[in-house]
DNA sequence: GTACGGCGTGAAGAACGCGTCAAGATCACC
DNA sequence: GGTGATCTTGACGCGTTCTTCACGCCGTAC
């Protein structure tokens, strides 16, 4: 899991923190003051750091440009300070979120996780709907086949199936579809649709004349399930 | 510079940011409700999102999770509720950052710019692209051929070929080509686009009759298949 | 049984977007 | 002030895509 470096020198504070990040599952570090947080940061690189403003040795923002400059690590910095100045300060110095004490703890492990699914997304894969035929890609706007194949599709036929996909499972109305699409003066031509998922399904279904992922309800409209 | 999407359906909140931001030099869009949030977000792609949580229409964390289906740009969720629970929904949902209204608006300025930064230094993706018959080099801004040979571009065409090694494989749009090379009142002339990838593609293609790093996505834009 | 509405097909012409070429217009550089 | 490169603009042919219409099918309602 995770490692996570937590600068304070509020012992009380740090016990706290240390219990409730350890229980999710993160591994600690701590520090008492801006020196060792940043030879332990530089010994033993942390995925996240979290870090007081009022440090008994140097100011928590010089921390933070120290830490800025060889890393890219989340920065969360705790402060009791409400002034604006000092939160500007901080971010700008390369700080990632800036808390005000006293904070919810629940809201705090948001934060980190926030910051630390930031920091991750990198290696994950594109926002995608996968299914067992083909692969519908949203960022990269493109269909391929299980095997890796393009799909060629029309931009028509594109933009119905980004609708579909981008509410899997549910189902969109004919009013939606039409509405996007062609816009507002096109709100009875279901027509159009009929002869578009026609072509779609041809393309994309094992089977068109028993369609298993674009699905018809009648009267209504269409369905995308994923399997 | 950046692009801004802005969501709220206070007006007198929506033009204090919109004019701080745009004085910063920020590119606002704004929009009043979740729906045209997303239909927006989804035809002009902003560079990060600052989004209400109460909306007329959709719930502020549905926007989330409706955007997070397909991009990663930064979220800043603005609330008035102080309700940890309504915290963590947003952050969970994909949010990047939660700000509290009342809120002062040189904090959240920093917190725009601590976003974007995070954003912009994640994107800068690879220094160069590299095919079976040429390298694009972005960091030299130069062109070879597989030999080594020097491949001369004008500006224009260089531009054009950065944009798309910067989002390899993807998809771009006609409108962000022309907004991004030639600015925001040229959104309709594709055929700038046209005769450029076409003299792009006779110095690039192997056969610029069969092109096959530059595909055209007809209606929709270019895209550049590394391999 | 029959009429009807909604749906899926197929095929036609119209409309559109694309690549190409070539001729000015503009700009940078000498 | 001239020269070459680059960009803009318009026109053309071609292939693709969209629109439109007609037809057959299948349920449900009567």
């Amino acid at each position: 899991m995770s490692r996570i470096l937590l600068v304070d020198d509020d012992t009380q504070l740090l016990r706290a923190l240390r219990i409730n990040l350890s229980a999710r599952g993160y591994d600690v570090l701590t520090a008492a003051d801006g020196g060792t947080a940043l030879t332990l940061a530089a010994r033993t690189p942390p995925d996240l750091v979290i870090i007081d403003l009022g440090l008994p040795d140097l100011d928590g923002v010089t921390v933070v440009e120290g830490l800025r400059g060889w890393t890219r690590t989340p920065i969360i910095v705790l402060s009791a300070r409400e002034a604006e100045a000092a939160k500007v300060a901080a971010l700008d110095a390369g700080a990632d979120d800036y808390v005000t004490k006293p904070f919810g703890m629940d809201e705090l492990l948001a934060r980190v996780r926030a910051a630390l699914r930031r920091a991750t997304a990198h290696d994950a894969g594109p926002a995608a709907l996968t299914t067992r035929d083909f692969t519908v890609d949203l960022a990269a706007r493109r269909v391929t086949t299980a095997a890796g194949a393009e799909i060629r599709l029309t931009p028509t036929e594109w933009h119905l199936l980004e609708i579909l996909a981008r509410h899997p499972g549910k189902l969109v109305g004919h009013r939606h579809l039409l509405h996007e699409v062609w816009g507002p003066a096109y709100d009875t031509e279901t027509n159009y649709l009929r002869v578009h998922f026609a072509n779609l399904r041809r393309k994309l279904e094992p089977d068109s004349a028993a369609p298993r992922y674009i699905r018809t309800e009648p009267g209504l409209g269409y369905r995308l399930t994923p399997d």
